[in-house]
DNA sequence: ACCAGATCTATATGCGGTATAGTTGAGCCG
DNA sequence: CGGCTCAACTATACCGCATATAGATCTGGT
């Protein structure tokens, strides 16, 4: 029994069953022992939340090249990840990203980006932009994927139009039929977005 | 003793104290009642969550006139919001935006779209786009105010610099010297960068 | 054989939300 | 005016959570 097996633990419970499943009890019993024998490995809750974020970030893949595809590629790996242990954008938002794997990622933007050019404060607000799109867009996709499930939609939209008649047209047109680009299309297009704005505030190469 | 003065002590005590304090007896020991009490008002505690959001919501202005100068000014808005009631920013991932002021809102910024030439489904991507970097922005500066108290700081910066000598130069130079623009005007830019890429997809007026 | 320390278990505390079962008081009806 | 009813509120209890504290067990070294 170390770290490393109470780490995999943890990320199964959270793989499986979401965030909110992670409870101490829960690891413990996957590892057949009691919740308090954890404790001689992490400091507490937190503590293993941040191993956690460092095992996802310790996933992605830094991309070797010019600024621009190194960080698309490094924000579709990042997103990737994210598919693959959807807690992790609910979890990123509570701890400070101080893993080391968390810190050679966002190192790794801020070479790409001083490299292209970009003052360390620049590179760092840039970096802060890109993650909390990539973040942001695994959180929302997440918590529709376990809120808006077709029942609840059809309950709350029957709800809706019944007391809120006709003041929400566009909401509820939608709602009655969803449409749009998948959301790989819409995270693709407004990561170029801010990567056509990055690119516009760099010195010409 | 009704739901208003029973949101209105909820939001109070989270301005005071965070999200993490509204508990139905802090709420309810400042109304002077018992926590079983507020559930004669209130289903649960997620129904007293959508009020405290819906209530922020409802204090966010629409603005008349083009579509991105309105767009713009909503942005902010919802930004000042978010500083009056920082809890906003880390309970609005946790509910589904059900609340007729939030979805005023929504609706609000579809017809600013779809007037301006988007289609519904391209209004609704522009739309969470926006808000994505509305609330992360006040997210992540929440967190920070909480996180990045000088002290702590300090402490991770030093046993960082201590473990992992040289590893992270361009992150070590900016913790020993942090700079940049104030995160006004960060929003600004970024908020820039999208209404820019949205104005490059609309159809030209 | 025995001790010391590491590792794990058992138990208990305190805090959340909330179900259930009173209790109280105001109005109404005979 | 006495008693009924119902709404509003309280008291208590339960469960799940993290985790402090105090053992128990096992293991290697002398």
């Amino acid at each position: 029994m170390d770290r490393t097996r109470i780490v995999d633990a943890a990320i199964a419970v959270a793989d499986e069953s979401g965030a909110a499943a992670v409870t101490m009890k829960a690891v413990a019993s996957r590892l057949g022992c009691t919740p308090m024998a954890l404790y001689r490995y992490v400091r507490n809750k937190d503590g293993l939340t941040d191993l956690m974020l460092d095992r996802g970030a310790a996933e992605v893949p830094p991309a070797e090249g010019p600024w621009r595809p190194a960080l698309h590629a490094l924000s579709l790996e990042t997103r990737a990840m994210i598919k693959r242990h959807p807690w992790y954008a609910e979890l990123v938002h509570t701890r400070p990203p101080a893993g080391p794997h968390q810190m050679g990622r966002l190192e790794f933007m801020l070479t790409t980006l001083t490299a292209a050019g970009a003052t360390l404060a620049e590179a760092l607000t840039y970096s802060a932009m890109l993650d909390r799109h990539v973040f942001g867009s695994g959180l929302q996709e997440a918590t529709e994927s376990r809120v808006e499930t077709p029942a609840a939609m059809t309950a709350a939209l029957t709800d809706m139009l019944a007391r809120a008649e006709g003041r929400f047209p566009n909401l509820a047109a939608w709602l009655s039929a969803p449409s749009g680009p998948p959301p790989d299309d819409q995270f693709e297009m407004v990561l170029n977005f801010l990567l056509d704005g990055i690119a516009t505030r760099l010195p010409q190469a």
